[in-house]
DNA sequence: TTGTAGGCGTTATCAG
DNA sequence: CTGATAACGCCTACAA
């Protein structure tokens, strides 16, 4: 019976070749201090015998485990995949490995799993921090103190000065807010998200911007508090409606509320965008899909990924710490639910 | 200045209170045999330091890592951001780390991120595998004779006698074109997925059974193949819809493509349920948001991640190779798009 | 060009 | 109850 290929190690190898477990460890490390022939001989005998070099002892020995640690939220939220993926793309050309866990939103369980990467040695971690409110920026600030590089983006403590990559959430709403003025709607509600994240308030400040840019009004009739679901923002539009003052276009700070919203609406027997438009936040791919299909704001979170990894993977190889926040710019994608 | 949190080892609490490193050790990991006061003076130094144990360290001298190895083709379908939910739970209270990693669909990355996780020495790799119609049932032979327990899910290489968590597909094929069959449909079309793979040969196979026991045509011109995307899905009707034989009801292997399809049907001036009905396959969350909102064969995912982080965690613990197939059933989700 | 030795941070086994 | 020691598998000066 053959050993396991997991138990397999340079020194199997070294006394199978009549060699020294350094010489392996150089051949297989294309060490130029070993003659090409060995070294030839020993990664053909290391693929034979399917030897897998053991990451962890190297780790330990080496003092970096050449991973990545990313925390989101839910990794089924499509900006949260894209920022992933943008992330995967950028590690693995720097051979770097991508471990992604979830927080479920729960600052609790984010705590744990920041402290589960942190014993693994993994050289950074990239994070979106849990919306539950609870999460402590003291923590991260001794988290960033200890020596593992924190790389943030989208959401973050308030209060932080850290380095980040974010979109320019003000002025996305802005322009979303600016679009539903620009198709002659007056009564703009807006669905805002919970006002203790700054993404949210500055999703709502944005909104607000354009309204008095316009020299509408911005009354607390027109704003409606949500919690991106689905059903959430079905009873945000139905209760929105409820009210004397009836909206004639809706900018929501979640597409799933909006997509809520817009089956509320349909519901009420309006037609939409004719007697109300809608916008949403974060350009999921279920916006096409829907009938009309939602206009929303782009986060660009390949891009996203991609910078953050960037940055993180600069500040690992020069130990430099660098706060800066990247800002990156939203574009609006109309659709059917806010255009004719 | 302090010491970084991530160099500080348990040499550093036992110098401080001058005890011996292996009292530390066996403090922190409650050993009775060491007193209480002292382990909590330990503790309260540990907690002191922020000290961080070191994962690897730990996990090369215990020759386990605690963590389990998850791959997929893709984490933004909500089909496996819920089974890796399921596993994830399960891991979570066994003390296990999951570390989730995506194929993008290509075997030959699957092949190096198996490599590396076995490189990393997870206990067990959880995978459904890439649908490119590249893996090779040898590869994974010989992983699987290698120490490290494979679990399947949902996709596997065909002809591998492996552990593995599946759906019955044939069976939720069946049922879904049975339950078109019972609203009345006659020409009932099949947009089939890649035939070189099990699952979709057996949901093409289900439709077939129930076509024939209902003793009605299964012809060429009412089969269409599709890849699982919304554009793919657009074409693949308008296609079915160009032939002679137009359907009555399409049952797709796949919700995105299904998605596709009905708008292309909209697009045709068809109304839906009337004119032609929809089933899709995954039960993707989308389908609810859709107008109308698409029937589906739901392949309880969470159930299927939870089965299938309890067996490997079964193997791990027994070392014993349990190679039997779990088989869950499907249930139809029926929608608007396919009753009235 | 290859061998030797020491150590990365833990834990398990022996002593005491 | 606590201390000493060795070993997990690899890497890297340094020596030969």
């Amino acid at each position: 019976m053959k050993k396991d290929a997991n138990r397999i190690t340079i020194h199997d190898i070294a006394s199978e070749l009549g060699l020294h477990a350094s010489t392996i460890s150089r051949a297989l490390s294309d060490n130029p201090a070993v003659s090409k022939k060995t070294r030839e001989l020993i990664k053909a005998k290391a693929r034979e015998l399917n030897y897998r070099p053991n990451q962890m002892a190297a780790a330990l020995r080496r003092g970096r485990s050449d991973m990545l640690g990313v925390i989101v939220p839910a990794i089924d939220r499509n900006f949260f995949a894209s920022v992933i993926r943008g992330i995967e793309e950028e590690a693995n050309v720097a051979g770097l490995h991508v471990m992604v866990c979830q927080s479920y939103d729960d600052s609790e369980r984010e705590r744990v799993l920041v402290e589960g990467l942190q014993a693994m040695r993994v050289d950074g971690i990239i994070i979106s921090t849990a919306k539950d409110g609870l999460n402590d920026a003291d923590f991260f600030k001794s988290i960033s103190g200890s020596g593992t590089p924190v790389q943030f983006f989208d959401n973050m403590p308030a209060g932080l000065d850290a380095a980040a990559v974010v979109i320019n959430d003000r002025r996305g709403a802005y322009a979303a807010t600016k679009h539903l003025i620009d198709q002659g709607r007056k009564r703009i509600a807006h669905m805002r998200g919970p006002q203790h994240l700054d993404i949210y308030r500055e999703r709502f400040a944005g909104y607000q911007d354009a309204l008095k840019e316009a020299g509408l009004e911005c009354s607390d009739a027109l704003t409606v508090d949500i919690n991106s679901h689905f059903d959430n923002g079905r009873k945000a539009f139905a209760h929105l409606w409820s009210r004397d003052l009836k909206p004639d276009a809706v900018f929501s700070a979640s597409d799933y509320s909006a997509a809520g919203a817009m089956q509320s609406a349909q519901e009420h027997g309006l037609s939409i965008p004719a007697d109300v438009a809608f916008v949403g936040f974060a350009n999921e791919p279920f916006t096409e899909l829907m009938t009309p299909s939602l206009s929303s704001v782009d986060q660009q979170p390949l891009s996203m990924g991609r910078k953050a990894a960037r940055r993180i993977m600069r500040r690992i190889k020069n130990e430099a710490v660098e706060k800066e926040r990247v800002i990156l710019e939203p574009s609006v994608i109309v659709r059917g639910s806010s255009a004719s």
